[in-house]
DNA sequence: CATCTTAGACTGAACGTTCAGTCAATAACA
DNA sequence: TGTTATTGACTGAACGTTCAGTCTAAGATG
């Protein structure tokens, strides 16, 4: 409210985002409120300030993470035409494929939030939230390319449930550097199943001639 | 070699059996050298005599636990006559369908697992070669089914491939308790997947009619 | 405008605890 | 007796959290 109140959540924000660094970089349990005071450029008794405990912060931080990728990628998503493309977008975007090389990092943080998910109430309630609404968002793009005839007509809540799942179980392989699965590889795996599963035709080829989006330039 | 030497293989494998169910309980990151040797009935010192290092006892504790998974799965699959039995008994022990409510347990420590290895190559190279011979055995069952005529010629490894990161995926659902995905609902949406690529006939209905097999009994 | 008040932002130092790992001593065994 | 197994007591370091107090800048007052 207060222009007081301004400083103060880009404070808070700065060491969210630093806490995710952090995390990404040491992972979750080895990461203390002394590295993220540094990594944010201030101290840990500050760090505590705005969050009181360690653990708030690590869970806040999690989905403060995971909240941005879904933003990041509903845009993306959004800005293509058809259900076809939207589809296309959305597994592309799990896969990292056509961005930074280091981009692919983010998915480290879903391990770090799977381990934790089943001790912290907190973290877990946010995961089921945030899974939720990704499934949703499949289900859609696949009832809405349905309607448009793009699709052929299959129970669109078992496909997402199966497609979010196949993508998860990829990305810890490719996260974990499993020398048979590369980004692309997953990508043309997930794709090969979205084809043959909704009907549409797609080739390892219409990969290379994908439109690499432009980034928007991250402040700070 | 020697008697002594047996004694202390079995104090070892108390050990780990013990830091096993602690790291189930707590957390990988939450298991400390005292609560293992607790639930050892043993000190924390002999612990430290066991294996020097307690990253050496988690890491071999993950190993391990592991290790018995796959070699009571390879064991109930290597039962069953036919590929197609054999691939519905993988399945069915991936989801522990037909066995005890808490047997789901186990794959909790595939979350600390994950986490872990991005940051520990030990973990790391263990994880690797696990999921390489998992891999491998379901592309064998695949491979020894076209043989045999049960199943459609498909490429065995990428499907080996889908199959264990859809198992993955789901597997994260159900020991997170996701809502929507119960252990069974899990399996009824692998065999969906294995029986429309392999080209058999699955429906739910034959879950129902799995022989539930008899569990060795566990010593200790 | 000058001065005082106040509250929020922020920190350095210290505290209490936890915990992995050490060590010397003891018990069990060959 | 010599070797191995086992432990209680201890230590040194790391770390989360507290706290007493400083600094800054926005209002209040005159």
């Amino acid at each position: 409210m207060s222009p007081r109140r301004k400083l103060s959540d880009a404070r808070r924000r700065q060491i969210l985002k630093a806490a995710v660094q952090v995390i990404a970089e040491k992972g979750l349990c080895d990461t203390g409120i002394k590295d993220v005071a540094d990594q944010a450029g201030t101290s840990p008794a500050l760090v505590i300030y705005y969050f009181g405990k360690k653990d708030i912060l690590l869970a806040e931080a999690l989905s403060f993470a995971d909240e941005q990728f879904y933003a990041r990628t509903a845009e993306a998503v959004a800005e293509m035409a058809s259900a076809r493309d939207r589809l296309v977008e959305l597994v592309r975007c799990s896969c990292s494929v056509g961005e930074a090389e280091d981009d692919f990092d983010e998915w480290v943080l879903w391990l770090d939030l799977w381990a934790r998910a089943p001790r912290d109430p907190d973290v877990a309630r946010d995961r089921q939230a945030l899974d939720q609404r990704w499934r949703t968002t499949i289900a859609d793009i696949v009832r809405e390319g349905q309607a448009a005839g793009e699709f052929v007509p299959v129970d669109a809540a078992a496909f997402a449930l199966r497609l979010a799942a196949l993508i998860d179980g990829l990305a810890i392989l490719v996260v974990l550097q499993d020398p048979e699965v590369t980004r692309e590889r997953m990508f043309d795996l997930c794709m090969d199943t979205c084809a043959r599963e909704l009907g549409f035709s797609w080739t390892p080829e219409d990969r290379a001639h994908l439109v690499r989006p432009h980034r928007h330039a991250a402040s700070g």
